[in-house]
Formats: C-alpha cells, sequence, structure tokens
DNA sequence: AATCCGTGGTA
DNA sequence: TTACCAAGGAT
C-alpha cells in the first residue's frame, strides 16, 4: 500500500529508496498514524505531490479507527480510504491478494491499446470501452489474473514503452495489432502540453522545500525570498495552509503541521 | 470531463 | 534546451 501510493505519478527508481526508509520508520499502520502529519511530509521528501503523505497518513489513521488497524483487503474497503482510488484498490487487492480485479494503469492501458486495439495509445481519459475491453481479457481464475495484471504492468513500462516500444523483444508481438498495422501514429485529440515553470505548482513546490528542509519554524521573510511574485507566493502560502501541508505557527512564521 | 497537484530523468 | 511524462486521485 505504500508502495503504491509512492509510485502514483512517481517512477520506480525514485521511489525505492523513500519506501525503505518509510517502512523503516512506520512498519504498521498504527505507527504511521501515531506520527505527525509534518514528520510524514517530511520523510516524503522530494517525490513530489507532497498531498498523498497527507493522504497516506489519512489513511493510516483510517485504517487504524476504522479496521483495527489491519490493512482491509476488499477493493470496497480500500477505494473508501483517502488517496486510494480505482488503480490503488484494485492494485493492492490484485497483487497482495491475489483477487481478481482489472488493473487499468497507464502502462496496461497502454498495451492492450496497442495489442488489442491497434492504437498507439489509449484514449486521455479511461472510456467505458476501454474498461470493457480489459475485462474481458483478464483471465478467469484469480491467481491467474494477478499474474497476467503483474504481467501487463511490467510488459508496458519495460517493453511496450511510450516513445521508443522495444517490439524487437516483446513476447505478444506476433498477435500485436498495432504492430501489425505498421505502427501508425497516435490520431487522437492532441495531449495537452503539461507545463510547470512559473505555476503555483512550482510555486507551492519551492515554498514547501524551503520549511522541508529547515531545522525549525521559518520566519515569513524567507518564504517572501523564495518566490519573487508577491500575490502569486501569497495565494499558494495561504493554499499550502488550506491543505495541510504548512501551519502558521507565529504572526510570521511558518513550519511543518 | 477537465484541471490541479511536484519532481526529476530522458530524448 | 525544451518537451514529455511517470505503477493517479480529488474535485
Amino acid at each position: 500500500m505504500v508502495s503504491e501510493f509512492m509510485l502514483q505519478q512517481t517512477p520506480v527508481a525514485r521511489v525505492l529508496p523513500v519506501h525503505a526508509t518509510w517502512l523503516e520508520t512506520w512498519p504498521t499502520p498504527a505507527a504511521l498514524a501515531a506520527a505527525s502529519t509534518g514528520d510524514a511530509v517530511r520523510a516524503w521528501g522530494r517525490l513530489g505531490y507532497p498531498r498523498r503523505a497527507l493522504r497516506l497518513h489519512a489513511a493510516a489513521t483510517a485504517i487504524v479507527a476504522e479496521h483495527g488497524g489491519e490493512v482491509p483487503r476488499s477493493y470496497e474497503d480500500l477505494i473508501a480510504l483517502p488517496g486510494i482510488g480505482d488503480y490503488t484498490a484494485a492494485a493492492i487487492a490484485s497483487f497482495a491478494h491475489g483477487q481478481r480485479h482489472v488493473v487499468l494503469d497507464t502502462n496496461v492501458r497502454r498495451v492492450i491499446a496497442r495489442v488489442a486495439a491497434g492504437q498507439e495509445l489509449p484514449p486521455r481519459s479511461v472510456t467505458a470501452a476501454e474498461r470493457a475491453l480489459a475485462a474481458s481479457l483478464l483471465p478467469d481464475a484469480p491467481a491467474d489474473a494477478a499474474t497476467w495484471n503483474v504481467g501487463l504492468m511490467e510488459l508496458g513500462a519495460l517493453v511496450c514503452s511510450v516513445a521508443s516500444p522495444a517490439c524487437e523483444r516483446c513476447p505478444v508481438l506476433d498477435r500485436c495489432a498495432w504492430a501489425a498495422a505498421g505502427r501508425p501514429a497516435y490520431d487522437g485529440p492532441a495531449r495537452v502540453a503539461q507545463t510547470y515553470a512559473g505555476t503555483d505548482r512550482q510555486c507551492r513546490g519551492r515554498l514547501l522545500a524551503v520549511v522541508r528542509d529547515a531545522e525549525g519554524p521559518v520566519a515569513l521573510s524567507t518564504l517572501e525570498a523564495a518566490w519573487a511574485i508577491a500575490d502569486q507566493r501569497d495565494r499558494c502560502l495561504a493554499s499550502l495552509v488550506e491543505d495541510g501541508l504548512l501551519a502558521r505557527v507565529g504572526p510570521a512564521s511558518y513550519a511543518l503541521p
């Protein structure tokens, strides 16, 4: 569950060391729930999207309160926890417990789009048709379905990659509709470019990094020096406090919550 | 459904 | 160097 939270939009290589330290520090949900959210945010380090650290902490708290400190096993109980959506609930139920669920992450979606649908890339967001196709391919036996999910994810991550698929190493090349069609380029609507420089995300990240890397409370003047555009900085500071990622601990000082 | 939410590696 | 985007979730 910890690894799945960390892997949401973050590459495996960057997760590995943080994951190891995290589990040494907090081996159980109860241990994490007993820590402050600020400690969780600090331990999250530079994985990005630090709200995930808050959600993981909140999930641990809910697990202690509602599930006797044991991570629930059912998809329904899992997806009810903060920070767990369809993918993470299905992944935990399938990978950890061998249950039969459709696991639709970006890798699985891409593999199915290519092999079964003959498209270079899946639709921008999950469609009903896409989910139905994935469900129709899933093996009936739960254990086989779990193996299938792992296999598709690994195939997508290691072989059937976005930019440079290694078709010569693909075990299902001979049955890939996309390869058979000559690997036609994606023809759907243009994907929106993900800008970052100058955005609130960058501003928030920089402000939080200043506090995260400090020993104790940080003076407002220090935060003001970290971002030049005053109104944006103030807005982001307020939103960080609103989100619970920062706390105002004095008239003009901030710390992790 | 579209947008927001961090960070850093890669081509 | 810039553009892309990585085991998504919440709103």
